[in-house]
DNA sequence: TTCCTTTTTGAATGTTCATTCAAGATACTC
DNA sequence: GAGTATCTTGAATGAACATTCAAAAAGGAA
């Protein structure tokens, strides 16, 4: 018996950020080597494939966008001011204007669309279940009293998805803070009233 | 001398349509041959190279849109109205599934951002542009009162494009036509307001 | 230590790709 | 109608690619 030795995390993190610089098509196998520190074969041993790295990937994308998402609703506040904070967080990002700008899953649901189904699905299921994270909290924000009553949380969660899709898109032609901000602050408002 | 026999604009609508179905990368000129019935020479002797194709293809993507645009918005409605029109066709392309669903800028933009800072540019000229065309329409319908003057017509331009840029990624995952029109209703509503 | 199993290594493989090119075809000019 | 410039054709080219594989290395069990 032998264990693997490389850090599964690190690598997949590695692999990660090399999608999200070139995209899937772009990003050969050794960028992944040189990104990795993995050799082409323990690549193969341990994913089977480019694609099963992805795949890979993609699933410890969404664990990290999980924990990210339960630390940023485990503060003392408010749930709207979460919101906000989470948001807020996004603008950040899209400024930052390093690869993380840009969500791996939306990424790869650009690249791979039409091409490849289980991709597809594995990734719409991935968002819906982001939306409906939203959707819990703009509950929650109702029972706050900071949302009426009346609206519907499943179409806030979907709104305020579009809206960080839309902000994400946008930051790509225009990444200037202000105007990035001022849409985020939009954004929130809307979803608010 | 010798004029070319095929027809530029009918090659490249179907380039356009070949990279957004499956990319620039994943888009073989084996593809392109198919795609437009010209054989690699004629292609490179045309368009230089895939690349020269790309671009030539955005470009023709910007005329067509812009003569898109420009049909809307000659209706003899109230700008307000064709501004909702507008949204609406969107939303019609995002549910009809096709390749065109897809914006080929934003598209573009995903794939060769950071790797390629020229295509960059020319995309974000041209969304800018469409901004641009936006604002003078929100302009307008302020003239009209049907938007409140004091709004700033770029901002509205702005958070609507990015609406629509939202609302196609939105599509990508869930191409329900009942909450996608219920998106952009929304959507129509907050810039309204 | 010894043996076994699994991982690591990196060169080899065969395919696919964008691109080139020389020959042939064709339309325009005079 | 001859000449010429340009386009078309499609096979050839060489590079880059994902993937494989056999040998070497190394951890774990006994």
């Amino acid at each position: 018996m032998r264990n693997a030795e490389f850090d599964r995390e690190k690598v997949l993190r590695s692999a990660m950020n090399a999608f999200m610089n070139k995209g899937f098509a772009n990003t050969s196998m050794q960028d992944l080597k040189k990104a990795t520190s993995l050799h082409p074969g323990s690549i193969y041993c341990a994913f089977e494939n480019k694609r099963g790295l992805l795949l890979a990937a993609l699933e410890q994308y969404r664990l990290d966008r999980k924990t990210e998402f339960e630390l940023f609703f485990s503060a003392a506040h408010k749930t709207i001011d979460n919101l906000k904070t989470y948001l807020d967080n996004v603008v950040a990002e899209c400024i930052s204007c390093d690869n993380t700008q840009a969500c791996l899953m939306t990424k790869a649901l650009n690249e791979t669309a039409e091409q490849d189904v289980e991709i597809q699905n594995i990734i719409s299921n991935n968002l819906s279940m982001l939306q409906q994270a939203f959707a819990e909290k703009f509950e929650q924000a109702k029972e706050e009293n900071d949302i009426c009553a009346q609206k519907d949380s499943e179409h806030l969660a979907r709104y305020f998805l579009m809206g960080i899709y839309g902000l994400r898109t946008f930051a790509q032609t225009h990444p200037e803070p202000k105007v990035l901000k001022q849409l985020a602050e939009q954004l929130y408002q809307d979803v608010l009233r």
